[in-house]
Parts: C-alpha cells; structure tokens; sequence
DNA sequence: GCCCTTGCCGAAACCGGTTTCGGAAGTGAG
DNA sequence: CTCACTTCCGAAACCGGTTTCGGCAAGGGC
C-alpha cells in the first residue's frame, strides 16, 4: 500500500481517460477490461489491470452509480428515539457492518428517526434519492411498518430478527429462544422449580421468541407453567426494577429468574438489593444480551451473549448478496447466543443469608446498608 | 408530505428531463431554474419550481456529484479498537450529525478503523473514492495524524476538540478546563484542601486541557499543586480503579477527588468501596462527561454533562459551512459543559473528614448548587 | 430608426464512468 | 481461395445531471 497522500498539495485523481490515454487504447475498452467483459484478450486485460494499478486509478463511484444504478452503499436507519437498548452495541455493529462493506468497496449510509413515522420516512426519502442500494433493518417488530415499504418499493433489505410475515424477507438472527430455554434447563437442573422471566416489549418480535424459548424450557423440564411468574414489556432499567421488585414480592416469590435482556437484569438487581435478596445466594439469575456491564456487576451477571460485530458483519455481506440478487429465502441464518456463566446463577448453599460473600470484584469489603441509604437507590456498579 | 412508496411496485423516477419534457423546457432551463441561476426568469422559475413539487422530482445525489464534485455526504471514521469511551453517546452523537445533515439533504457516511494506521487509511481510501466531502473528527489527539493527511490532500474537516497545532483547523470543543476549574473551586469553597486529579490518557488532546483546568483551579482558590495527588493516563474503569486506590492510600490521602472522566469515576467509585472510604461522606467527588450511569450510582454522581446531540448537530453544520468554503479560523467553538449537582460532592456533617471540616449542608439545596454552576471562572485558556 | 444592452432561454459540451454496436483482423472449414 | 465465424477493440450513445456559450427578442438611449 502506498503512504496515504504522500505528494503535493492536491495530486489530481486519475480517472478512467488518463488511463486509457496512457495505454493507447479506448476508455470504453479499458471499463469492459476492468469489469471482466468476455470480449477482452486476456493480455489486454491484464495489461490495464496493471496500469491500473501503476496509476493508482480508482473508479469514481458516483460516476459509476449513474449508469449502474447502484450506489455502492448500504443503508442503516437507527432509531434515535428509544435512546436505550442497542446503545453498548453499536459501536461494535457499526464496525462489523463497515468492514464487510468496505471489503468490497462499498461504504455504509447511516441516518437517524426519532420514531417509527420518522423512520420509514428517513427510508422511502433514501430510495427516492438513490442513497443506497439497500438496508439493514434492525430491532425488527412483529408488524414491521418499515418490511411493507421496502417491500413495496422493491429495495432490497436484510432484518436483523424476524418478524412475524416473513416473506420476502431475508434474516440475520440470534436464537434467543433457544437461549432462554437452555437458561430455564439450567436453573431446573440446579433444582429450581419456580422460574420467573422478565421479558421485553410485545412490539418486538424477539420479545415473543424469547417468551416462548422460555416456556419451551419449562414444558422440556416438567415444571408447570405459571402466568404469575411472567412480567413483560420491559424496556429499561427502571421498568426491569419495577417489574422484578413485582415478582419478588409474590407470596410464593421465584428461587430463580430468567431475563430476557440484561437491561431487565440490571433491574432486578437493584430490586434484589431493595427487597433484601441476595442475587447468588438465594436468588439465581440467567440473563440474556452481554452487555459490557454484566460482568462487573456484583455477583458478575450469568448471561447470554451475542457477538454483535459478527452479526453487523453478517448482515452485511447477506445484504451485499440480497442485493445482487440472491432470492431472499436463500438468506436467512439464525446461530445461537453463548452462554458465558458467570455467579449470578450459583446459589451457595453452605452461606449464611446475612452479609459475608463472596465478593469477586472487590475481596474483604463491608457492604453498605441498603437500609441506611435509603433514599437513593443502592447501585452495584453499571 | 406524500404517503411514503405509495403506488405499484415500482413507481419509476422522475428524472430532469421528464421534467424538462413536461414543461416544454430545456433540460438545462430546468437546472438552472431549479438551481437559482440568475439568467432565469422569476415566472419560469416558479413555474418549475411547482412543478418539481408536483411531480416529485428528487435529482439523483450522484449525478449532481460527478459534475459538481460533492457527494453531499459527511464523513465519520470511528475507531473500534478503543472500544470504550464515546460509546454511550454514539447514538445521540450519530442522531446530532444526521439530523443537521439531512435537513439540508446531505447524508452521513461512517466508515470504523480498528488502530490509528487503519484510521488515518480509511479516511484516503474515502477520500480517493470522493465518497464524502468532509470529515468530523471526534477524539482529537494532540498530535492528530489525521489531521495531517487531511490538510495535505486538502479535504475540509471539523475537529470535535481541539489539538496541538491548531493551523488549519475548524474544531467544536466542550471547555472541559472550565469544568475542572469549576470543580475544583466548587470543592475548594467546600473546605477541601487536598483535592486529588483523575486524568485521561496523554494522548488525547482534552486530557490536558483538563489537567491545566484542574491546576487553574487550585491556584485561583489559593491551593498548592501537589503532584502527588495528579494520576493520569486513565482510559478504562480498572485503571480509574487502580489510580483511585492509589490516591486514597496516600499516607496524606485527599478529602475529595476531581475526575476528568466519568469512566475514571467508576473506577472511583469501586476504589472508594474497597479502601473503606465513603463517597458524599468522607471523600468528595465532582466528574465530568455525564454518562447515564451516573446518575444512579450510589451516591449518584455530580457531573459536568456534555450535550453530543447538541454537538454533533453543530459539527455537521460547520462542517457544511466549512465544504462551502468558510475559513477554518472562523469556525472555531467553545462552549461550557452543564453542572448537574448530585451527591457524590457533598460532604454530610456527621462523619468525620480528614484534614477538613467542610460546611454542613443540607442534601437538598440546589439553587446554591446552580449559582456555583457559573461561580468561579479561570479564564487562561480560550 | 438604429444600435447596443439586457433578459431569458435553447443547444450543446461536459463530468466520469458503462454499455451497445459494428467492424477489422484472424481463424477454420469446405 | 472463399466465406462464415470468432476474437477483440474503437466509436459512440447513454446515464442524469451541471455549466458554458450563443442567440433571439425586447427595451432604452441617441
């Protein structure tokens, strides 16, 4: 690779003329060379590539774009409204979706709504202007306003999710379901016999999954079905706090909780510390996401979690594919979360429900009273 | 605004010169009406005008591009390898620039790097390609090799902080000098006379100004500058959580702590916790970026908040200003980061402080708490 | 009444590519 | 030795815009 931007102060790009200038031959011949046409001798085209090379030509996209059609770009609209969820990730789906795009010369769009109208508007205003080729749609919903436009429009888009009318549709996923069946299979094999879930938001079609993955659990291990034990339409941390301190408040409260996504989990901590159960000892939780802060949290968080980079980078390259005409049926992955255990789903049965435990953040430190600080929230550290 | 996609499968775009055919114009009439050239005569210009409304004409970015040479795109390139810091506020960053972008109906491309090498070639592969116009740099160095290869091949950009040699440079910067003198005043005024530094990563450009923030405001309160009590170079919570035990096990530890980062108070926070001190008891602690974890710390933390949405909204803009052809020298913005008092600074009466005795207040008071947000104000910086 | 502006628009070149079309060589069969 | 058939390339059209250039018609000064 050459020292980026080595000479002068504004070397001129080469374009396609120069090339075909310096080699003698005609532009047109030297595009059909570059893009692999059959009626071009094998040593002209080679002969060019290497130029080409020499030259450092490197083909204007947008000039491409106009008689192609394609705009060498994949479009991602994010919703900046629900300001939570998906924030630890993105970094990291951006990454992923970046680097399979730019991989094969494309770059990645990004634009932002503040709520689903805003958000198919954001769409249908980047097709009209030919922005990009193509989207990846995550967070998808069980009716998923944004599917019926792209279907429309006939724009070729890959979910990260499913959703409820799949077709046409081509998917990237996680199997949430199987993950919180293997939690639930996890905490009965511990002996657990009441399980709580805290699940997510109805609007969301992995909220379902997640629910039934969970309820698949129970039937496998025997264990009866109890509505009480079910909270759903969590979004946030609060919400899980509200939502866990409900369950843990039951007269016949669970021994053990699955959540259905870390959020929901930092909840229930705080709510544990209110209601003065100890998370570990005489409470077991298996939650579901990885978030960052898991694994500082005290006891560290047993969850599920998904390598959102892969996934970025996935999508891409299905999205990539979609769009140079694989049938959407043909695309459509789901792998499996990895369950990364850790102490929140080990009871220790030989400890006294009082104050020494283990500590594996900070060893031989006196925890403060919950009871004294009343007012503000005990908080492990997020 | 139309119904997004409304009609048939594939509603055909309507180009310049369906434009130009309805109307019985020029193509290039129709360009130079709709582009505001002054040889075009008001009536025509309207009567264009409506008609594009009419018939939805959206030009096609790209062909603009290839004559023009914008892309009418803003470039962002993240580094993913430094996987924490501005995460938490990608999103409302990300919404900022895309918002300002789109309202004049640019668009945001974002490309991720993994070191600084890779960051520095990804900006000249964009570059090359002419995919975007102009670069936002977020995280300045002081050394900024970015800025470098940008300035030689010409290209605008917009730094969010500032940096070493400043020639050339447009920048948009939170005064994190003015915060940390603020806080160290605030705490001064408290009573505290041994006020301990947690600072960032030398690195970065802001960890200085902060640095000098934090010793402007030991001298403007009359306190000597004890090297001891400076620690930095952190950029993750373990290491705010070694240089925090550090500091409090000074033989001579200090009664209160200004942070630079939020992340380097966490790690505090967790110090705090095992050294046996307690936080908004007998040690205070004043910190700056405003993360949403802090409020729900225990105590929740005071914090200097900065705005990203705000910011990245007002880079975008500049950024445009600068494409457009606005001198760098005229684009230069400070502005104060937000106080938000909570508990972390407040030293309750009962306990015991260690050199000082600081005012019993009652937790409670915030118009005190707004009036000092704007008190002392060192101003060697600008 | 003539000439010189000025206002306004059409025509065509242009941007940097891609794609179609046709024709000049070379090749093999009859 | 023809002739049809490939192989390979040049020329030109094309994509959807922007920008330059030139000219026609109206208007004003003399």
């Amino acid at each position: 690779m050459t020292p980026p931007g080595e000479n002068g102060p504004r070397r001129a790009r080469v374009t396609i003329n120069d090339l075909a200038a310096e080699l003698g031959l005609a532009k047109g011949t030297v595009s059909r060379a570059l893009n692999g046409y059959p009626d071009i001798a094998e040593a002209t085209r080679l002969r060019v590539a290497k130029a080409a090379e020499r030259m450092g030509y490197r083909p204007l996209a947008q000039a491409q774009a106009i008689r192609t059609g394609r705009a060498r770009s994949l479009g991602l609209v994010l919703n900046a409204g629900r300001s939570d969820a998906h924030k630890p990730f993105l970094t990291d789906f951006l990454d992923g979706i970046s680097r399979a795009a730019s991989e094969e010369n494309w770059t990645l769009t990004v634009a932002t709504a503040l709520d689903e109208a805003d958000e198919v508007a954001t769409l249908d205003r980047l097709v009209d202007e030919h922005k990009v080729d193509g989207f990846i749609l995550p967070r998808t919903k069980l009716h998923d306003p944004r599917i019926g436009l792209l279907r429309r429009r006939a724009v070729p888009f890959v979910l990260y999710g499913r959703t409820g009318d799949p077709e046409g549709c081509a998917w990237f996923d996680i199997s949430g379901e199987d993950a919180m069946a293997g939690a639930v299979a996890r905490l009965a094999k511990q002996g657990h016999r009441r399980i709580g879930f805290l699940g997510g938001h109805p609007d969301f079609n992995f909220s379902h999954l997640r629910r039934d993955g969970y309820l698949a659990g129970l039937e496998a291990a025997g264990l009866p079905h109890d509505p009480a034990l079910i909270r759903e339409g969590i979004f946030t941390v609060p919400e899980g706090e509200v939502a866990a301190l409900d369950l843990l408040d039951l007269p016949d409260a669970p021994s053990a909780i699955v959540c259905a996504l870390d959020l929901a989990a930092l909840g229930l901590y705080r709510a544990a510390l209110r209601a003065g159960r100890q998370i570990g000892r005489d409470l077991a939780v298996i939650s579901y996401d990885g978030i960052p802060e898991a694994a500082t949290l005290d006891p560290p968080l047993t969850t599920y979690v998904v390598d959102t980079r892969a996934a970025g980078r996935r999508l891409a390259q299905m999205l990539l594919a979609r769009i140079r005409g694989a049938a959407p049926e043909t695309l459509r992955e789901i792998v499996p979360a990895r369950l990364i255990p850790r102490g929140s789903d080990r009871i220790w049965s030989d400890a006294r429900p009082d104050r020494a435990r283990p500590d594996p953040v900070s060893p031989g430190t006196t925890r403060q009273d919950a009871q004294e600080t009343r007012a503000s929230k005990p908080q492990p550290f997020a």
